[in-house]
DNA sequence: AGCCAGGACAAGT
DNA sequence: ACTTGTCATGGC
């Protein structure tokens, strides 16, 4: 098999590393190479950011059709960034871990992984993510694996998932499993509607709270508005935000709390 | 060894 | 409408 290649001048805010392992995604490893390897729906991709442009292992078409749109590749960050720095720590977050840009994952892979991540840390959930892919999806290449639908899971009972070791949440997996594969949480109207719609749609799932909604909206959705408030989240807006979120955020809310997250899990408090 | 983790839920005020 | 105990499991 002939390995594709394509390469593109990257935008200016845009940093490949961080974005994909900043706890919005959980399957994807850096390579020796400083290259980054992941799957997004049926394709494996191997990913390099260097001078400034992005290589890829893959078509001028599957760039197109999938990359461009998984890394919000066309978005103007610049401009965005430069309105979060009206507020101060933004812009100690922005310019420290700058290039984090919000990823449009799969609905299905971003609601099932963090229905996993609830009252759970990264390397776990990654452990657990990977057992259900391994067990359930299907393989693309060796030791690559598809991450499993809806309809798959939705027929299997509790002890089936004990491999995955997910502990009281294989419960909630199947919940959502049944609840997406019948329609019942419909991601076409939830992608079609305001946000309001989707929070009410998600949390219908049972295991699927405020958390998680957003969680599924922001990185699933790609609605920039959610804001998802986990313990760090919390931490931040108690501390920092005793009187409510910085105007300079509205409509990019979610923007702002990856940037915010990512800097306040990686040690900085108050600076 | 014990505490905590990208929470949600049910039961109790 | 707010607070609290509980839920499995693993990482550190």
């Amino acid at each position: 098999m002939k390995e594709e290649k394509f390469e593109i001048d990257l935008p200016e805010v845009f940093n490949l590393g961080l974005m994909l392992d900043c706890g919005q995604a959980f399957r994807w490893k850096k390579e020796a190479d400083g290259s980054m390897r992941g799957i997004v729906g049926d394709r494996v991709f191997s990913l390099l950011q260097k001078d400034g442009k992005l290589i890829c292992s893959c078509s001028r078409e599957e760039f197109n059709g999938v990359l461009r749109r998984y890394l919000d590749f066309d978005r103007d960050y610049k401009a965005l960034v430069n309105i979060f720095s009206a507020d101060k720590y933004l812009k100690k977050a922005t310019r420290e871990f700058s290039g984090i840009r919000i990823l449009r994952q799969q609905p299905w892979e971003t609601l099932c992984s963090f229905i996993i991540s609830q009252n759970n840390n990264i390397p776990s959930i990654k452990g657990i993510i990977e057992r259900l892919c391994q067990s359930f999806g299907e393989e693309i290449e060796e030791g690559c694996f598809s991450f499993p639908e809806a309809e798959r899971l939705k027929n299997l009972k509790i002890e089936d998932l004990a491999v995955l070791r997910s502990g009281f949440r294989a419960k909630y997996i199947l919940d959502a499993a049944e609840k997406v594969a019948d329609g019942e949480v419909d991601f076409d109207k939830i992608e079609s509607s305001p946000i309001e719609t989707g929070r009410e749609e998600l949390i219908k799932i049972k295991g699927v709270g405020k958390k998680v909604a957003e969680c599924t909206l922001l990185y699933g959705f790609g609605k920039l508005e959610a804001f998802p408030e986990d313990v760090w989240v919390k931490r931040i807006v108690s501390e920092m935000y005793p009187d409510g979120l910085p105007e300079c955020i509205k409509g990019y809310d979610g923007v702002a709390q990856q940037y915010l997250f990512h800097w306040r899990r990686n040690g900085k408090e108050f600076g």
